[in-house]
DNA sequence: AAGCCGTGGGA
DNA sequence: TTCCCAAGGCT
């Protein structure tokens, strides 16, 4: 056998951590972990595991959920396409596959949300099929050990990556073979300033003997950030306020929000107040303008303010706009932005 | 094919 | 503070 993947698998067997999803080999569960690791750290999306799979132990549970209520159990974790594709593809199996998780890879692959990585992890780990599960883990450990400058994100990299896991996961346990090489990558030869020195691969790892460790993966797309300003108000109508549910293509579709007034360039407090705000109420009163709080996002940066408007009780709320008790804020799904707005209002508290 | 889709942690 | 980026997928 190899030596790379001889040293691979001893270290796993000393180093591998114990990790709720790998408990058992249900394939509900290990799609769940798939799904909610994408793009997602380990200690990030644990309690998230465990909280999907007390509310909802199998797919059938899954599947009679209402999506209001997935979103609000992934609120938090971002992607929130993962939760809606998740919640469909529930569905998908328990009507067509009569709540069984398919077993061969192309039908995995063709499920929402599941790409080439998530159906190899979901095909090996749970059903032990050989394919080879690409992560950004693998891209890491391949680059080093074998010296490869194929930048990762261009299909040329990808196809050259592709092609050598394939080699190397032949003839081999799949599962334990993809989830060896993840893990590896996870915690020894991890991005910035990796374990080179007690490293069981140091001897034959191409990149510590060129002194390429720190500029491998090459990577050659820079993402660029554009700016958002968002003006969220805050409709305080005595017992209860106004929410907004996000539909469209744009982020945190699905979710709810306060009533929102987006503009392409920043407002002043005073243009604020000259602004039409998102409804008109007759008689408002303005109990505070937050001040200025900067969200980053991966390819956006939002600058939001709250306005805080005190208002009539008794007016009806135009639709689709939805009358919410304060003391139910809380069951309904809302960005990270929105939490933390209400939070310091004093209200959506748990 | 390239751009879009969140959040949080660490250096 | 700023930057990178983590078990990717969709359009």
């Amino acid at each position: 056998m190899d030596n790379f993947l001889t040293n691979i698998y001893k270290w796993y067997n000393i180093n591998r951590r114990d990790l709720p999803w790998r408990k058992d080999r249900d394939p509900y569960k290990i799609w769940l972990s798939e799904i909610i690791l994408q793009q997602t750290r380990v200690e990030q999306g644990k309690n998230y595991f465990n909280r999907f799979v007390k509310n909802y132990p199998t797919v059938n549970h899954l599947a009679n959920a209402h999506e209001d209520e997935v979103l609000k159990l992934w609120q938090g974790l971002g992607y929130y396409s993962r939760a809606r594709n998740l919640h469909a593809t529930a569905k998908i199996i328990d009507a067509q596959y009569n709540g069984i998780f398919p077993n061969d890879y192309k039908s995995i692959l063709a499920l929402k949300g599941v790409g080439p990585y998530t159906a190899a992890a979901v095909a090996s780990i749970a059903f032990n099929l050989p394919y080879p599960a690409v992560d950004g883990n693998i891209y890491r450990v391949l680059s080093r050990y074998y010296g490869i400058q194929t930048p990762i994100d261009s299909s040329k990299g990808k196809k050259e990556f592709q092609e050598l896991a394939g080699e190397l996961i032949r003839g081999q346990n799949p599962g334990m073979h993809n989830q060896s090489l993840m893990e590896f990558g996870a915690l020894q030869c991890v991005p910035k300033s990796p374990q080179c020195s007690n490293c069981p691969l140091v001897d034959s790892c191409f990149a510590f003997k060129n002194r390429l460790v720190t500029h491998l993966p090459v990577k050659e797309k820079k993402t660029k950030q554009r700016h958002r300003y968002f003006y969220y108000y805050l409709y305080d109508m005595g017992d209860s306020i106004l929410l907004d549910k996000r539909l469209g293509n744009d982020i945190w579709q699905n979710l709810y929000q306060l009533p929102l007034l987006e503009r392409e360039k920043a407002l002043s407090d005073s243009e604020l107040l000259k602004s039409d705000p998102p409804i008109k109420y007759p008689e408002v009163n303005i109990k505070y303008i937050s001040g200025q709080k900067k969200h980053i996002l991966s390819h956006q940066i939002i600058h939001a303010k709250l306005i805080y408007l005190e208002v009539q009780p008794n007016f009806n709320n135009p639709l689709p706009l939805i009358r919410v008790n304060k003391k139910d804020i809380s069951k309904f799904a809302v960005s990270r932005l929105v939490e933390q707005f209400l939070h310091e209002a004093g209200l959506g508290l748990e």
